[in-house]
DNA sequence: AAGGGTAGCAACCGCCTGTCA
DNA sequence: ATGACAGGCGGTTGCTACCCT
């Protein structure tokens, strides 16, 4: 081959840095300071791109830049900025001293995203998340069940033509979140508008920015299991009913539904509103697939705490 | 021992935004 | 007002070390 040609020679150089080239970047900096990217490299003998400096400085070779493990602390602070901000890294980073956004983003994603998964909760929304196979199947199963075993019954329900309702909607509902992506504030908008029984689906949602309000999500969800007053804009996403709790092993979803809220709960039970009855969903111990996007459903029952008729599904 | 698979991370790429002439 | 440019950001890629069979 001989040797390069002179074009080569003067081509940018790309991949790792070499330790001379670290070298020539630091001492160069220490000299004149950071910045002016675009003549950096001339200058400081370099041939690599202003970008390419930059991002090898601020990300590697500034002083102030700490090294190692991530401790639980700063574990926790990223969980709950990005549940605020989402994927937003540099604005994480802030609150990180020595901490890189970039550090932040690949740490985020090669251990936090998976252990929140393992956990059953989504890392994109901060809500535990559910199978939408196992939950297809749950509920195919168990109203079905209902329907033959009026006193057995998932959700209280014991109307079997309100089931029949119910099914359909779930039928469309499960349709719909395969064809549609994620739109929270049409969700939310649905949550508002429906004061019955809405189903929304959650698929492929890209963590939006503006979606400030998501960081009550996870809270509620994991405390709140009662089906008192709750505003549905104080967590646009999130049901009345649903409850989620790790039992050691394996982390499992619920809902929680108001009897008195439910059709064919003998209006004489008396039940008040904070009583309620539950339906599980284990959807823990699953392999960490990265396609959790694709098949995640999440349920939001969801009806007005001052409607104290049953459901109106005609 | 070897080689195929995978996780982790540094670096790149393309796009966006702010600034300045 | 606008276009050029620098810097910044987030998503993605590709290399390497490690693990497992």
């Amino acid at each position: 081959m001989g040797k390069s040609s002179s074009s080569e020679e003067s081509e940018v150089k790309k991949g790792p840095w070499t330790p001379e080239e670290d070298e020539k970047l630091v001492s160069y900096i220490q000299a004149h300071g950071p910045g002016k990217w675009r003549t950096l490299p001339k200058n400081a003998g370099l041939k690599r791109c202003g970008k390419s400096c930059r991002l090898r400085w601020t990300n590697y070779l500034r002083p102030d830049i700490k090294r190692g493990e991530f401790s639980l602390q700063e574990e926790e602070t990223i969980i709950q900025l990005h549940r605020l901000l989402g994927n937003k890294w540099s604005a994480i980073a802030i609150h990180l001293p020595g901490r890189t956004d970039n550090e932040i983003k690949n740490y985020w994603n090669t251990h936090i995203k998976k252990k929140l998964l393992r956990m059953g909760i989504d890392p994109v929304t901060h809500c535990p998340r559910i199978n939408l196979l196992q939950l297809s199947s749950f509920l195919t199963s168990s109203l079905f069940k209902s329907m033959s075993q009026p006193m057995n019954i998932p959700f209280g329900l014991a109307n079997p033509s309100i089931n029949h309702e119910l099914l359909h909607q779930l039928n469309t509902s499960l349709s719909n979140v395969q064809t549609e992506s994620y739109q929270p504030h049409q969700a939310n908008q649905q949550l508002q508008n429906d004061h019955q029984t809405s189903f929304t689906g959650l698929l492929n949602s890209t963590p939006p920015v503006q979606w400030q309000n998501n960081g009550e999500c996870l809270e509620n969800y994991l405390n709140y299991t009662g089906s008192g007053d709750q505003s549905i804009n104080q967590a646009p996403l999130t049901g009345n009913y649903s409850s989620a709790f790790n039992d050691g092993e394996n982390y499992k979803v619920g809902w929680n539904f108001s009897s008195s809220m439910l059709p064919g709960t003998s209006s004489s039970s008396s039940t008040p509103l904070n009583s309620s009855s539950t339906a599980f969903i284990n959807v823990g111990s699953e392999d960490d697939k990265e396609s959790y996007g694709s098949d995640m459903l999440m349920f939001h029952h969801h009806h007005h705490h001052h409607d104290n008729n049953a459901l109106n599904l005609s």
